[in-house]
DNA sequence: CGCCAGGTTGATTTCGCTCAAGCAATGTGG
DNA sequence: CCACATTGCTTGAGCGAAATCAACCTGGCG
């Protein structure tokens, strides 16, 4: 069974029983944690072809975290017992989501060193490049532009910060020439020295 | 095959290549990972009876995280291959590895939200009921003691932050009558107050 | 006795948050 | 078609939590 959420609509809240996984046809979903004061922090995206909403499954428990459309988005629904059946009868499926989640749990466990050690400007840099990774053509040197999929705001609950820093930032790396931002529009002269921000390899 | 370990002796190293899954019988190992500039963050504490380094195994990659003994360790050795035979055999086990990373990817996310948002204060004062739960007695309310398994260093590394301002927070929450630290060995008059550290439900 | 690791304390700095205002683009209703 | 609200973003000023840098304890242990 397949739906349509438009930007801003919710798939599932925090909370909420998993009643299956979604897999997305189009569009691009985040991914939301929210604290009891209201910081919202985006832990990731989900495009076109990828799964949604299995941990919480397999994990057995109830969401941990909402899945906001993004941009216009078609899923389709697989419901919580169809999936059941499929592991049960489909051993070789639970191992490639056994090897899937145990990499996102690798994921997750850099994402908490480096939200721990890297500052705000860092952390953009990265998330930048995972983005032109996703989102840009496949270059991984030289001169590039892209389209940022993000509204400020969220490019900033991605990395765990303010708006207000994530402008900062995003100013002070215009004026030290490493990128330039029009609207969503991103123009990287040099990726190599993006990668320089967050990988101070000075040392030696 | 069983191996023993002192203190400060390293089980495995990141970027090691996973040989198999390792359960311990004794002691305490920390997951630690190290970033290039030589700040180390303790991802998690394993003990008795846990199973260590099968999210690389798992994941098919090598360890992205060092094991290091915490304190004198007796763990024994199971080959990967040996791992892999019972995983295809036993379709079981691998569902119940499923939903054991499934729920560890979830604390993850949890991490991450947890440290971007709160204070060092609150996150230790999380720390602190975690380490009760599991080596205090069990109790959820009212006065209690237990004995830290960790150096202030690593209780510091634990929360991602220094031992500088581990030991502030500690002197503050002493004069704020939250809790007693002498050594290793914590007194806590009354645990409901530790809560109320991390979870601000004032409003309303 | 002197050394050294682990821990504490103090002084200073800095990064990023908060609060507050301003601005441009888009939408809306009279 | 114009006044006005709304939304997303930027900018500024000030502040505060925590990092850094640098001494300095203190209690084991050779």
């Amino acid at each position: 069974m397949t739906k349509e959420f438009l930007s801003g609509e919710v798939v599932f809240h925090e909370g909420d029983a998993c009643r299956g996984v979604y897999c997305l046809e189009s569009g691009l979903i985040g991914v939301r944690k929210i604290d009891s004061e209201g910081n919202s922090f985006l832990l990731y995206l989900v495009g076109p072809g990828d799964v949604l909403g299995y941990r919480a499954l397999l994990a057995g428990e109830d969401y941990r975290a909402s899945a906001e459309a993004l941009e216009p988005t078609r899923i389709c629904q697989i419901d919580a017992a169809t999936v059941k059946a499929l592991l049960e009868k489909n051993p070789a499926l639970g191992l490639r989501y056994l090897k899937r989640v145990s990499t996102s749990l690798g994921n997750a466990e850099e994402k908490i060193l480096h939200n721990a050690t890297l500052s705000v400007r860092a952390r953009f840099a990265h998330l930048l490049l995972i983005l032109l990774d996703k989102y840009g053509e496949n270059r991984t040197s030289g001169e590039t532009d892209f389209e940022l999929p993000l509204s400020r705001h969220d490019l900033a609950a991605m990395i765990g910060t303010t708006p207000e820093s994530m402008s900062r930032t995003i100013r002070k790396m215009e004026t030290d020439g490493v990128a330039h931002f029009s609207g969503r529009t991103v123009h990287i002269p040099d990726i190599e020295s993006l990668i320089q921000e967050f990988e101070p390899n000075h040392f030696v």
